[in-house]
DNA sequence: ATAATATATTCAATAAGTGGAATATAGGAG
DNA sequence: CTCCTATATTCCACTTATTGAATATATTAT
């Protein structure tokens, strides 16, 4: 999955490690979190693979950079990726998974946990509020409007999960409130 | 992750690799997915950590079965892992990866593209409905009401999710749709 | 001065997850 | 009588991802 991120990327124009590695951090990692390490070892192989070829330029005072360019290989397996259809969605929610388990801890706890949860989802929504500047930055980048339009929609879906997301706790901590004031209540 | 997810099963009651997966599959696989390979190379792994013990059951006609019981250690590391504050998610979406790059395809194929994920959104949020009844019947076995609320958070997320989504996909579709027709105007 | 930040990449040890085959037996459906 | 499902677990070869340290230098801020 990581490879095809890096390959989209690349797609839109022949870039460094440490370029890819911003445009990612600047996009995709809403979605797809990766160490600065990964796309770098990705990178090597995409090389392997023949999807991507890399230019060595050197530089005075800085280490040399290596420009990475996607190969037709490369357009034909990011093509291969978009057309497959794998519908179903395998959602992976370390979230959930404690959510599940928090029986195990008090009530008063729980609250707790989910005024936790508030914070770093409003942390989140903020990084979805900032981003449209970045997209329009990137937009006349790559001077193609139409890219821009998907990027949005990425966007669209971290401002609405963000806003579902702050429902479900505020659900999710209501109801753990009545159930304490039902018990101070005797 | 997924050791966590065992353990906290394990800590309901002893049960056998079967039982676990079987459990599994009927609570935690909704928000994270895992082989039934998986689940017994992990099982080993609480065995060797000292977090469960196994014992080995003999059967007539059927294969040896091992009943796992959860330690003190195992239930001493529950407790870490769920009082461990980690609010920030890493949301991992190979959904909006994707859609990110959906900009190298036609409207019209995108336009099918949603449908796609129209028709799995639905399967998942018929599974939400179908959840119910199963954490009943659980919520009985472990004689404990009060873990089965924070199961059904987990499914209200699951359902609102499944809403969120599909407005989320409404929305994308008519921005194609407009898009669409703006160009079979002219 | 010196500390921090930006540039630019590599490596190594783990940990985690995927996919599928292999082994064994009983009971029920067609 | 054969196929399918349920029971019950193991193994293997990959592929992917995580964590964190190491290397090197220039510029900017305090």
């Amino acid at each position: 999955m990581l490879k095809h991120g890096i390959l989209g990327l690349l797609n839109y124009g022949s870039m460094t490690g440490y370029e890819i590695n911003k445009a990612f951090k600047d996009s995709l990692s809403y979605f797809w979190n990766a160490q600065t390490s990964q796309i770098y070892r990705e990178l090597q192989t995409l090389k392997k693979n023949g999807w991507a070829t890399d230019e060595v330029i050197e530089q005075d005072g800085k280490p040399d950079k290596k420009l990475f360019t996607i190969t037709e290989s490369g357009k034909a397996e990011l093509t291969r990726w978009l057309i497959d259809e794998d519908t179903e969605y395998a959602m992976r929610s370390p979230l959930m998974m404690k959510t599940f388990f928090r029986g195990e801890r008090s009530i008063e706890e729980n609250i707790a946990y989910f005024d936790a949860l508030s914070e770093g989802c409003d942390a989140f929504a903020a990084r979805m509020t900032a981003t449209p500047p970045d997209i329009e930055g990137y937009a006349k980048e790559i001077g193609d409007p139409m890219k821009a339009l998907y990027w949005k929609m990425t966007v669209d879906f971290g401002t609405m999960y963000a806003q579902m997301y702050r429902s479900w706790i505020e659900k999710c901590r209501k109801e753990l409130e009545e159930i304490r004031d039902e018990h101070t209540a005797d």
